[in-house]
DNA sequence: AAAACTTGACCGTACGCGCC
DNA sequence: GGCGCGTACGGTCAAGTTTT
């Protein structure tokens, strides 16, 4: 959260004055979200009042609120109550994004997109969180502080900002459910000729790639070797079979070897593996109760 | 139960920057 | 230029969870 050190004022500005936010990344759809909302509205007024920054032409720009402003527009409401902050543009996008993100539903994209800005906003304000000694213990990158302030791991952030490199026909797939998270990532590696290839061949046919199926894309990828033809082939396969897992259990082998067939250094290798596995095991159990 | 997907963690590499 | 350091990011793994 952007600490408020500018003072705040609340007044009632005329939607005329007001403007989105520039390229937020936001949907102002109108669904059934949006329908109670002006409900609510229309019942209660607005509980809550926007967030705007003054522009230099004596307009404001919508920080956070672009929905109640959209539910305000269908019910002809001309003045909306509106906390106006004195924010610079990096300011204002961290603001917005954190503001916007705690919503309830939030699209794929629209996350993606909010934590690429924050992100480039962050690294434009160019902060040295890592000078004072108050700070030094808990040195964070970019990232790492998008992700202290969300409720999702600094892996997780970096895939959804990676979604970013989709081309938007496969990026609306995501949103609309019909490609999950990681395969989606997999897919933003491709180039952006190579991944509209992946959209027609699913559109034309109605189908959507698996997490397994676009791995092996990408790996042909790398390989120069994915084409339309492979494209199609790795498309038209049956949904690919679980991955290898390798699992050793000392009973299993201890029914092919008996026990003075089988090599002790073969045993003390199964045995320490065994013993690697538990610690590892134990180590993600501390670390998950630690947090 | 198998398959698909998610998630957190770790590692290696590339890059930019300041310093010598 | 070489070096050390911090940072970003891609790749991978392993375990957990959800879906089929």
């Amino acid at each position: 959260m952007t600490e408020v050190k500018e003072k705040t004022t609340v007044t009632e500005l005329p939607i005329t004055a007001l403007r989105p936010f520039e390229e937020h990344p936001y949907k102002v759809v109108d669904n059934e979200e949006m329908a109670s909302l002006v409900e609510s509205i229309y019942t209660q007024g607005i509980l809550t009042p926007i967030t705007v920054r003054p522009l230099d032409n004596g307009e404001y720009e919508i920080v956070s609120g672009h929905r109640r402003l959209f539910a305000c527009q269908k019910l002809g409401i001309t003045a909306i109550p509106a906390i106006v902050k004195e924010l610079s543009r990096e300011e204002a996008i961290v603001a917005m994004v954190d503001a916007n993100l705690h919503r309830d539903h939030i699209l794929p994209s629209e996350k993606a997109f909010a934590y690429k800005m924050k992100l480039d906003a962050i690294k434009r304000q160019g902060e040295r969180t890592d000078l004072t000694s108050a700070q030094l213990g808990q040195r964070l990158t970019s990232v790492e502080k998008i992700a202290a302030e969300s409720d999702e791991s600094k892996s997780q952030v970096q895939r959804y900002i990676s979604l970013t490199r989709l081309i938007p026909e496969l990026l609306q797939m995501v949103d609309d459910g019909k490609i999950a998270l990681t395969p989606a990532v997999e897919l933003s590696k491709l180039h952006h000729l190579t991944q509209r290839l992946v959209y027609e061949i699913c559109d034309m046919d109605d189908l959507t790639p698996s997490y397994s199926q676009t791995v092996r894309m990408r790996k042909l990828a790398d390989e120069g070797a994915l084409g339309e033809d492979a494209i199609r082939e790795i498309m038209s396969e049956e949904k690919a079979n679980q991955r290898e897992r390798i699992v050793i259990y000392m009973d299993d082998i201890k029914q092919y070897y008996p026990r003075n067939m089988l090599p002790k250094d073969i045993v003390a290798d199964i045995k320490n593996l065994l013993h690697k596995r538990r610690l590892e095991q134990m180590r993600r159990k501390e670390n998950r109760d630690a947090r």
